[in-house]
DNA sequence: ACACGGTTGTAGCGCTTGCTACACGAGCCG
DNA sequence: CGGCTCGTGTAGCAAGCGCTACAACCGTGT
C-alpha cells in the first residue's frame, strides 16, 4: 500500500534539483519526470497527487537548505550587526539563492491562499528563525533574531526586483 | 491602428480588480476578460499580446498604489522609527495587502527570470522608496529609507508565510 | 444606395495541464 | 503449473492555455 518510501526518496534529489533550477511554475508533472528519469505516471504512482509530490520535494529541499545552512553557520554565536553582514553575504551566494527563490515563490503563493505552500513555508521559516537565533550572540536574543530574519528576507525580496543597491546601502549603515 | 489608449483604460480598471483580488497566477485571459465583462479575444484585439496586457494592468495597479499612498503619508515628516511603526500598520491593512501581495508574486516572477515583471517590480519599487523617503525626516535620507523598505518588504513576506509574529516582535524592540 | 474600415462574435487551432483506464511482464505463493 | 499482485509503458481524457482565421456587424463618407 504505503510501501514505496524508499522509492520516493531516490527520486526527490532529482525532483528538487529541478525545482531549485527551474522554479515552482516551471515544474509541472511533465518536466519533473524528465528531470527525475521517469515518467509522469510513474510520479503519480508514487504520489497520490500533485499536491502530495510538491510537498514532498518542498520538505525535501528544505532540508537540504537545512543542512547547507549548518555548514554556513558561523563557528561561534555573533552579535547583530556581524551575523547580519555574514548572512546577508551567504544569502547572495548563488547555491543559497536558489533556495531563497524558490522560499520567495512558495511566501508568493502562500499570500495567493495555498493552504499547503503556506504550512511549508512557515516550516521552512521557522527552522531559518532558529538556526539565525542560535548564532547570535545577544540578550534578546528573541527580538534580534526576528529583526535579522525580517532584514534578510526583505533583501530577497528587493534584490528579487534588481534592487540589490538598496539592500546594500541599507545594511551599510545598519543600527 | 494603436488608436485604442481610452477603450484599454475603460476596462483596465475592471482587470485589476481582478489581479488584485485572485492574484496574476489566476489572471488567464478569460477570466479576465469576464471580470472586465468582455471576451478573451477583445483583450488581445486592445493589448497586442498578454505580456502587453499584463504590464498595462501592473502600471495601472502601481499608479494606483501611488495614488492610495499618497492619501496615506504622514502629514508631516517622520523619524524612521515613528515612520517604520505607522507603514507598518498601513501595510497591513487589506485594501494596501493586495497590493503587497501582487507585489510579492511580481517580485517572484521576477526572480524566475521574467525580465518584464523584474522590470515592472523594479520601478513600482523604486516609487515606493521615494515615496517612503520623503515621509522621512533623518540626517540621512537614503540609508533610512532604504532601512525601512528592505524591513518593510521582509514583514511582507514573512506574513505571507503566516510569521506576522515574528515581524510583530521585530518591530516592537526595533533600535 | 453603397462601399468601406473599425469593431466584435464564433469557432477553433495546437499545445500543456493533472490525471486515469488498460494491458502486459515479472516475480511470488498456492 | 496457475493465479495474483506489483510495477510500468501506452494511450488518452477533459479542461484550460494563448492566440487566430473568418465572417458579420455598424456607422460614416460619397
Amino acid at each position: 500500500m504505503t510501501i514505496p518510501e524508499d522509492k520516493r526518496a531516490l527520486i526527490l534529489d532529482k525532483l528538487a534539483d529541478h525545482v531549485l533550477a527551474n522554479g515552482l511554475s516551471a515544474s509541472s508533472l511533465r518536466p519533473l519526470a524528465k528531470a527525475a528519469g521517469t515518467s509522469d505516471r510513474m510520479l503519480l504512482y508514487y504520489f497520490a497527487d500533485k499536491g502530495e509530490l510538491i510537498a514532498a520535494v518542498l520538505q525535501h529541499i528544505a532540508h537540504r537548505m537545512v543542512t547547507l545552512m549548518e555548514g554556513a553557520a558561523a563557528p561561534e554565536p555573533l552579535p547583530y550587526e556581524a551575523l547580519l553582514a555574514r548572512l546577508s553575504v551567504a544569502l547572495s551566494d548563488p547555491g543559497f539563492a536558489a533556495y531563497m527563490r524558490v522560499f520567495l515563490e512558495v511566501a508568493s503563493g502562500a499570500a495567493n491562499g495555498d493552504a499547503t505552500l503556506a504550512r511549508i513555508g512557515e516550516s521552512i521559516g521557522r527552522g531559518f528563525l532558529d538556526w539565525g537565533k542560535a548564532q547570535l550572540k545577544s540578550d534578546r536574543p528573541d527580538e534580534d533574531a526576528a529583526r535579522l530574519m525580517v532584514t534578510l528576507e526583505g533583501t530577497v525580496f528587493l534584490r528579487a526586483i534588481g534592487m540589490g543597491d538598496v539592500c546594500e546601502r541599507a545594511l551599510r549603515l545598519k543600527g
